[in-house]
DNA sequence: AGCACGCCGACT
DNA sequence: GTCGGCGTGCTC
């Protein structure tokens, strides 16, 4: 007997579409589906407006208090079991949290080819592709003894694993402390329930292939997929479906893979939880990392945060007890020591650096002269990508300012006698001025040194060496990453230049000196999170040095004129505790976060002032409001620190609040406020962000 | 967010 | 007389 006929009841579904309107839209539950019960979950297809779109039903009910002849039937039902109801239970939190549709949270964690009902057919199980079949490490992980601490730590996890409830725990071990190797035999107990899912978080996408192989040589048997916005649309719909269906045991993935549905989702590992790729940065702004503790704590199952420098807002719950330090002190391998950290003062340098820019200390260039001749790798981070950050007129002052930006536009070799300039902000590519456009000066100087500059001098003062560049540029390409990691990995190189991407997670086993150029600027930026981020980039590139037998006890040169600044001094004696001590009665005693919290407004236009009105108007009305809390404080209505990108002007104001409830009050009553202005203001964009990393 | 409807200015 | 500007209002 058909599900309707045992009712003559009308059924109707609350369906959560891809848009801002704060609603769940009803749709008739009839004829095409009608000896298929609904249930919450279910992707469907239905027409909004003039158009056809894909939604998902958040409720069943029976009658509408929408017109019921206005109502419109669900025009198809995708071929795939409901989402899985943790991930409606996040959505609608996340939704609430960041104050945006259920819709927008959900449905663009839904792979674009599953949001498309003519794709369906094509999607369907037996159609999935075979993953082709990658080569699986010779050495399993399972043949590698665990020394006591590390046993220790795995006993204690997999006894928060029996006992089924949610915890929260925070990995803490410097590189070559065996984090992964602790985690994965974790993982090995979790995954021997059968059906058991795991979900394994990596901040880069560069990161997944050396973890893919890593994860599938520890688990022969499992089937792991990875989920990142690197894959096709194919892969990446057959990926999140495989996971969904509980074909794959383990899914390994980017901040993306916290929407992925996992309807059997047993431990969850964000590995590097201290990075900021984390943090979603367009559409909706959530933190991956933080809705996997929410989504932990709502399945009762535990969660783990690995890092060697964790996030301040991380170590500071373990310190107060909220989560569990699980603490791994020593480097694994028994002859590995940890590098030496040198710091060399380039202010006693000054004959050299002013010579030529090349920004090298004659000490750093001894050893790595050393080194080469060792036949040993080198690293040289630079964060800074492209030839020189900026060019200018020698005669009259004129910079290379982007035309649409508050930044300078960064100089780029394009082939070896051409050169561009480009915006890193807009994308905009000029070609070099042949003059200075002020003052017709005809010798522009590129100033300072990006990645390209020094592999140049690299290149040249060292011809008989190999120069591997790895930064955004050279890893754009599909696959180059891959190949330029692989060829470090097999010894191909002899020295390595890069920006932060050499500085995550690879293991760059003959690497045996690090030099940083210059790190500075990071100690005297606006965002309070400068310095910790600043210790967690030379901690996690110092990492990179000393990990084998054959390099002997390896040296980290750091090149600064502060070598007094605290991040400096705490790396020298490798106490991450001690930094974060610091950074922590540090925000403690202004009131910053943790201590605080925090929720930005945001707002552009073609006119500064037009986007500070709006802001200004917002917020007077909602300081007028009843239901304005009282304890939140409000900051002026500034323009942001870079204040034009790509032709719009942006100004914030900042909310903080001690209570938690009350930035959520607040941010409530500020966005009903901004919705209306918007309505009156043409043109002003705007957005809340909620815990913002202002960059 | 889209998208259409609608009511005022410069064009064949 | 029409094309098109973007203000207003609606979408189950």
């Amino acid at each position: 007997m058909s599900f309707l006929q045992n009712s003559e009841k009308q059924i109707i579904v609350e369906v959560a579409l891809d848009n801002p309107i704060n609603k769940l839209f009803d749709y008739r539950w009839n004829n095409l589906c009608l000896d298929i019960k609904p249930q919450r979950g279910q992707i469907i297809a239905v027409n909004f407006g003039r158009k056809d779109c894909v939604g998902v039903v958040m409720s069943i009910k029976e009658r509408s208090d929408y017109d019921l002849d206005k109502l419109k039937d669900v025009q198809g039902l995708a071929p795939i079991s409901p989402l899985s109801e943790d991930l409606l239970g996040m959505s609608e939190f996340a939704a609430s949290y960041y104050q945006r549709t259920i819709g927008e949270v959900l449905l663009p964690a839904i792979p674009k080819l599953w949001r498309q009902k003519n794709k369906w057919d094509l999607l369907s199980k037996e159609k999935r592709k075979k993953k082709k079949e990658l080569d699986i490490k010779e050495t399993s992980t399972k043949e590698i003894a665990l020394n006591t601490q590390q046993q220790e730590i795995v006993s204690n996890l997999i006894a928060k694993t029996v006992s089924q409830e949610y915890s929260c725990n925070l990995l803490q071990g410097v590189t070559g402390s065996g984090k992964t190797l602790t985690y994965l035999r974790w993982l090995e107990k979790v995954l021997e329930t059968p059906d058991s899912q795991v979900l394994i978080m990596v901040p880069e996408i560069n990161l997944t292939p050396q973890m893919e192989s890593t994860i599938q040589g520890a688990f022969p048997n499992k089937k792991v997929v990875v989920l990142h916005s690197g894959l096709t649309d194919r892969s990446r719909a057959d990926h999140w479906a495989c996971a969904h269906a509980g074909d794959a045991q383990i899914i390994l993935g980017t901040r993306m893979a916290i929407m992925a549905s996992m309807p059997n989702l047993k431990a969850i590992v964000v590995d590097e939880e201290h990075d900021l790729s984390y943090k979603q940065q367009e559409g909706v702004r959530y933190s991956a990392r933080d809705l996997a503790i929410w989504r932990a704590k709502k399945l009762s199952i535990p969660v783990l945060l690995v890092s060697a420098t964790p996030s301040l807002e991380t170590w500071f719950h373990a310190e107060e007890s909220r989560y569990q330090k699980l603490t791994l002190s020593n480097r694994a391998a028994k002859d590995s020591e940890p590098p030496i950290i040198e710091l060399v003062d380039i202010k006693q340098d000054r004959k050299i650096s002013q010579q030529s820019d090349h920004g090298f200390s004659a000490y750093l260039l001894e050893a790595l002269q050393k080194n080469i001749d060792l036949g040993l790798q080198s690293l040289i981070y630079i964060n800074r990508r492209g030839y020189s950050p900026v060019i200018s007129c020698e005669a009259c002052g004129w910079i290379s300012d982007c035309q649409k930006c508050s930044a300078h536009m960064v100089l780029h070799k394009i082939a070896e006698h051409k050169k561009n300039l480009c915006c890193h902000h807009c994308g905009l590519i000029k070609q070099i001025p042949k003059a200075c456009p002020d003052c017709g000066n005809a010798d522009l100087q590129p100033i300072g040194k990006g990645t390209q500059k020094v592999e140049e001098f690299l290149v040249k003062t060292f011809p008989r060496a190999k120069i591997l560049r790895i930064d955004a540029d050279t890893t754009r390409k599909k696959g180059s990453a891959d190949n330029l990691f692989g060829a470090i990995h097999d010894g191909d190189a002899d020295i390595i230049v890069g920006t932060q991407m050499i500085t995550k997670g690879h293991d760059y086993k003959a690497v045996s000196l690090v030099g940083v150029i210059d790190a500075d600027a990071s100690l005297f930026s606006q965002d309070f999170r400068a310095g910790e981020r600043l210790f967690a980039q030379l901690m996690q590139v110092a990492g990179r040095a000393g990990r084998s037998e054959k390099t002997g006890q390896s040296k980290v040169i750091i090149q600064t004129r502060y070598p007094n600044a605290a991040p400096y001094t705490y790396l020298k004696t490798n106490d991450v505790d001690g930094f974060l001590e610091e950074l922590k009665n540090e925000r403690e005693l202004v009131g910053l976060p943790p201590f605080s919290y925090q929720a930005l407004v945001h707002a552009e236009h073609k006119t500064i002032m037009a986007a500070i009105d709006m802001l200004r108007e917002a917020v007077n009305f909602s300081k007028a409001d009843q239901n304005w809390p009282q304890n939140v404080s409000l900051s002026d209505v500034i323009p942001r620190a870079m204040v034009r990108v790509a032709g719009k002007e942006r100004a914030q104001v900042l909310i903080e609040s001690g209570n938690r409830q009350s930035l959520q009050l607040a941010i409530q009553v500020m966005q009903h406020y901004l919705t209306e202005q918007n309505t009156k203001r043409k043109g002003v964009g705007w957005y809340i962000e909620r815990d913002p990393i202002l960059i």
